[in-house]
DNA sequence: TTTAATACTTCGTGATATGATGTATTACGT
DNA sequence: ACGTAATACATCATATCACGAAGTATTAAA
């Protein structure tokens, strides 16, 4: 898929995986493949920026001998993923522009 | 709206606006501007990456004393937006990923 | 005659997705 | 016991890209 599709998406996207609970970088990665497919260097990235950005926090807990940072989301999260829900329908108007067929007249 | 929303529309937005007919610059600027806005930096950038990738050629001839570039889709950019139409069913399933409910227990 | 509209161009910048590479531990197969 | 895969996170370099700013030049309108 063209990958500027996809620039949009993945924010939000990750913020989805982590919105019924917190979760950790690898699970999100694995949570999200059905959907998108994303790299651990950039899912990390887009962690950060959304750490950065308050839209989650995270903490490092010890799991199985190794430690895991598991993140959860904040109120301004769950927030942008209702803004994009508003987005959504401007979105959707390009979409019907780029789509439309040109009327023909007809006999 | 967030900017890397628009991003994967822009290129084939462009190539709408001139799927029924050849355009030039402007032109494209204020039929694109009920559905989204773009600068002229933005456009003209955008002109010379499809015009190198061939989705679009450009003929330049005078109107009123000032030359104008002409754009006209190839078979390549018609191809393009069809590739897009195939996309959108894939960023309707993560839409759909991203605004799901979460299932509650009732009762 | 001054301002707005038309029309295209170039430059610099900041944001960003991703591959490559690295470190370290645990689980599994044989 | 040993090698390989899976788990888990981190960093760096790079290429792409949207966009504001600023510029050039002509025509239309006020």
């Amino acid at each position: 898929m063209d990958i500027q599709l996809k620039r949009g998406l993945l924010d939000v996207s990750v913020l989805a995986a982590i919105k019924d609970g917190e979760s950790y970088g690898y699970k999100i990665i694995k949570d999200l493949k059905p959907y998108l497919a994303l790299s651990e260097s950039t899912l990390y990235t887009i962690l950060k920026r959304l750490e950065m950005g308050k839209l989650l926090t995270v903490r490092t807990a010890e799991y199985n001998g190794r430690l895991r940072k598991y993140y959860q989301i904040t109120p301004s999260g769950l927030l942008r993923i209702e803004e994009f829900k508003s987005d959504w329908q401007e979105i959707l108007t390009i979409y019907q522009f780029v789509t439309k067929e040109e009327h023909h007249d007809e006999a």
